[in-house]
DNA sequence: TTGTAAGCGTTATCAT
DNA sequence: ATGATAACGCTTACAA
């Protein structure tokens, strides 16, 4: 099954050159006469020849692979992220190594391993500690940071959470609300936190605390049943997803929204729009954090020393808020 | 910035002993003195020694990484397959490299170099034709195929189209509908084009040509526009994006759903149980889809011939086929 | 128990 | 234009 694979050294036998020479018709550099690469190429097409990456690797120094360690490809937000940063490493002539935490203990190991085999790596979101971000720093290749503060001099990559928190919570204020409440962990991610903080900013003394949930509509509808019994108007969730499980949370009390309870969330997933009423959320460009993130990574493997990069999201109002909903050439406009 | 990495030759400096004593206590294998492996642990601390890569992989004749090739990362269906595959390979202690062919053109190359980075690899969808699959096998390493038919005696995992394509065709026709449209590219995809077929067997001479669309909301809206023209009563769609476009189409005519015209999906994302009416669609067991294509490459590398493997995918009836709405108990037992 | 030395498959520097 | 040959960092007989 596994068949054999022919080296240099066979390519060599067969077209009856050195070894450097195959190397050099293979890469297309250097000097070699048309007859000589004719011979090589055939040769090469005969046997099936593929160099060995971890060979190439080797006399390189240089891995030709880059490494990204998130937390969870559940939901659109991380699959879109990694999206982004595959298509700029493969533009860029580098393999992608994924790695999941998914939660994981002893990922520190994995992780570790995935960098012996990689030329930089990108660290995204809460899946290692600080500590261990410090301690993987300087020991092998460069790192970047995704969706998390820089740690001591090492740049990051982040959506602005704090300013569309702010601003969405103005926004809730505006419709008449006095009872907000945040549906969300500040301590499950720095995301999470920040957004956190702008409510509490904006709302001064009312804030009041968060009712706790991890990402997830199961956990959402939790949080929001307790939120609602003390009596709140309005929910600004974390993330869509725990929107929706508080929109569930509202209608099994029999609550309209927006008329009774305004809700909120967080990302712009597809199902912000087709919910009902549709969902006032805020919208990252997750494909452009990945994209950004890869560069920086790029560029402090060239030896640079790029700032931390903070991109915009928007808010983006729809019905739920207790607006008037978009009409379809609206939300076109958005896409 | 970049640090210069320790090797081995420095790590047996240090410590006063040989390599292969490094190497020896590195693995934690073979017999070493504990008065030596102190040493020698204290020095792979102090030096923060991690072994190459590509100097373990050299070596040993493997990379201990895999690799997967998908068509793209958008929605939720691949990254979900995906993401199994990740889980079962890291399981497994394998590294896993991604690569998207986004409809690329000379993707061949990125898929040869790839694979000559990989122990294994998974060819997932139409990314490749069969003819560079073809090629590929035996060419490097063993491959195995994910949501396609074998090629020749490369076995592949997919899930089951065609029953549930039939069944459901069948559960229209019992709503009474006698116009029913299909929407979807039959050439799109192997998945595709079975749900076409079954969609078509069902029908017999009545089920006329498909409204070709890739997959894709904006696409399926077109076509789904397309169909109503004719007068079609009822759209079974070849996944739930161009059903959503669909909705949009419906919605343009002012059509009540189901009343007037009947959509079906295909995926069973999340948005299929928000939508309303909650969208009537086939589930296939995503994650287990990659995990068993993950298995089944891990049995080829052993040398074993595993047999290709369909997974079951089931009818899930909500209200847009005409059908009452399921209670939220009946959903969570789905879940 | 430890060390020596021969690979593993490339690239790159010299000679020729 | 081509060919020896020495790295690259590791594993693994085989010797001591």
């Amino acid at each position: 099954m596994t068949t054999v694979r022919a080296n240099i050294y066979a390519v060599a036998d067969r077209a009856g050159v050195s070894i450097a020479t195959v190397s050099r018709v293979q890469r297309g550099i250097g000097p070699v006469s048309a007859e000589t690469r004719e011979r090589v190429l055939r040769a090469i097409e005969e046997l099936r020849y593929t160099p060995s990456g971890s060979g190439r690797a080797l006399a390189n120094q240089r891995a030709g692979a880059m490494g990204i360690v998130f937390p969870d490809l559940s939901g659109p937000y991380y699959s879109e992220v990694i999206l982004g940063v595959e298509e700029e490493m493969v533009a860029a002539g580098q393999s992608l190594f994924i790695l999941g935490t998914h939660g994981r203990d002893r990922c520190a190991e994995l992780v570790l391993d995935l960098m012996s085999r990689v030329d930089g790596l990108i660290i995204m979101g809460r899946t290692v500690s600080d500590e261990v971000v410090r301690a993987l720093e300087g020991g092998r290749v460069p790192l970047a940071l995704l969706a998390r503060p820089p740690v001591d001099g090492i740049p990051s990559v982040r959506a602005e959470s704090l300013r569309p928190a702010i601003e969405l919570t103005e926004h809730l204020l505006a419709h008449g609300h006095e009872r907000l409440a945040f549906i969300g962990d500040p301590a499950s991610s720095s995301d999470a936190e920040e957004r956190w903080r702008g409510f509490a900013q904006a709302l001064g003394d009312r804030a009041g605390e968060p009712f706790s949930a991890a990402f997830g509509e199961a956990e959402g509808r939790l949080a929001a049943t307790r939120a609602l019994a003390t009596g709140a108007t309005a929910l600004l969730c974390a993330s869509d997803e725990l929107a929706l499980g508080a929109y569930r949370a509202a209608r099994a009390r029999r609550l309209r929204i927006p008329e009774d309870i305004a809700i909120t969330g967080w990302d712009d997933i597809q199902l912000a729009r087709f919910v009902s009423p549709a969902l006032t959320t805020v919208r990252q460009p997750m494909r452009e954090l990945g994209v950004a993130t890869a560069r920086l990574l790029f560029e402090r493997i060239a030896g640079a020393e790029p700032a931390a990069t903070v991109l915009a999201s928007d808010v983006v109002i729809r019905a739920s808020c207790g607006c008037e909903p978009l009409s379809d050439e609206e939300e076109e406009s958005h896409q």
